[in-house]
DNA sequence: AAGACCATGTAACTCGTTACATGATTTG
DNA sequence: CAAATCATGTAACGAGTTACATGGTCTT
């Protein structure tokens, strides 16, 4: 349920159409939350046949029509209920790398060596990426819009990131020593 | 695409029905993919299509038929490919939380601390729950196995949630603390 | 003139969830 | 005797992916 109340909190930072919705998700917001245009334009007019936004079309001289969207009261509504809302859905609850863990210790010491430190090499040029926005991006961002609360938010959740992906390289790094010391013991 | 090839892991180690399937999904693989039997059955029947496994009625007295699953030469390199296959989906690329958070400081700061701190309490509950497993559980299972390496893997797979957890847990202490100093500032 | 970008979609598919149906058998 | 467990599903929906279609304009 959490595309819909992207949308809905992109348009009510301001109306827009599809398209922009579609390059917000795909820039500011690629790290928390994705989703092609085929999916935008289906949430959208599920939005509007719920009441939530509305719509309207826009000639542009040249171009082809634009349709905006914007957030209507009782979107604005459900927007807030969601923001508050308590339950934070219990996700985490599917990893492929772990399911593959599981299975790759009857593929041999060798297998899992390689598994774990390819996992830590995509950690580390995750991280990499993460520590790009928060030292370049964010602070040019930060400087044109003056929200300090807001700033620090967005400079926070990809402090998140960084932290989730600084504890996965600890933890390979651990179990490789753990597995030289196996390694050691059998032969 | 993981699903599938869960189901193949758990029929190599011995053949079984869709039901005790279902019950490794939400009892020992549960930290790292769970399924409903509905799915599941639904995913059998398509593996058996694929030609990758067989299923065998097999008449129990008293107890209605049961369908007895087992993998198959091509099921069996499928598996084994998974389990090389260099490449590890990037996930992580879709976090509730962190959507929320990037929209939060339009609600305050009061709201914004309120969402950490229920986050940093899951993470709390989740890593207590994990440290049952390796202390307990996973020591328990071990002993019966005798399988080192497999015993490994297992043990490192939720010691990776609690470094998760553990690294939420910190992240969220640091992101409190950033902010009780900027409420300092604003008054 | 070629290619990127604007703008909006459709179609078909996969994967996951929720809720329910059936009917037996073992356990408290 | 009631409840949990065994065993197998169906139906409908929700959410996400891939691939493609169309036709314009702006940029190099």
């Amino acid at each position: 349920m959490s595309l819909k109340h992207g949308i809905l909190g992109l348009l009510s930072l301001r109306p827009m159409a599809g398209y922009d919705l579609m390059k917000a998700f795909n820039t500011s917001l690629k790290h928390f939350w994705s989703a092609q245009s085929s999916q935008i334009y289906r949430e959208l007019d599920a939005l509007v046949a719920e009441g939530w936004i509305k719509a309207d079309e826009v000639l542009q001289r040249g171009r082809s029509t634009k349709t905006i969207f914007a957030v209507m009261d009782e979107g604005s509504k459900e927007f807030d209920r969601w923001l508050r809302e308590g339950k934070l859905e219990r996700g985490g609850s599917r990893n492929p790398f772990l399911l593959r863990l599981f299975f790759l210790s009857g593929a041999g010491i060798g297998a899992v060596r390689t598994a774990v430190q390819e996992k830590a090499s995509l950690a580390e040029a995750g991280a990499a990426e993460l520590r790009v926005i928060v030292n370049d991006v964010i602070p040019r961002i930060a400087a044109s819009v003056g929200d300090e609360l807001a700033a620090m938010c967005w400079k926070e959740a990809a402090e998140y990131g960084i932290a989730q992906y600084e504890a996965e390289i600890r933890w390979a790094e651990a179990f490789l020593a753990r597995i030289g010391a196996l390694k050691g013991e059998i032969g």
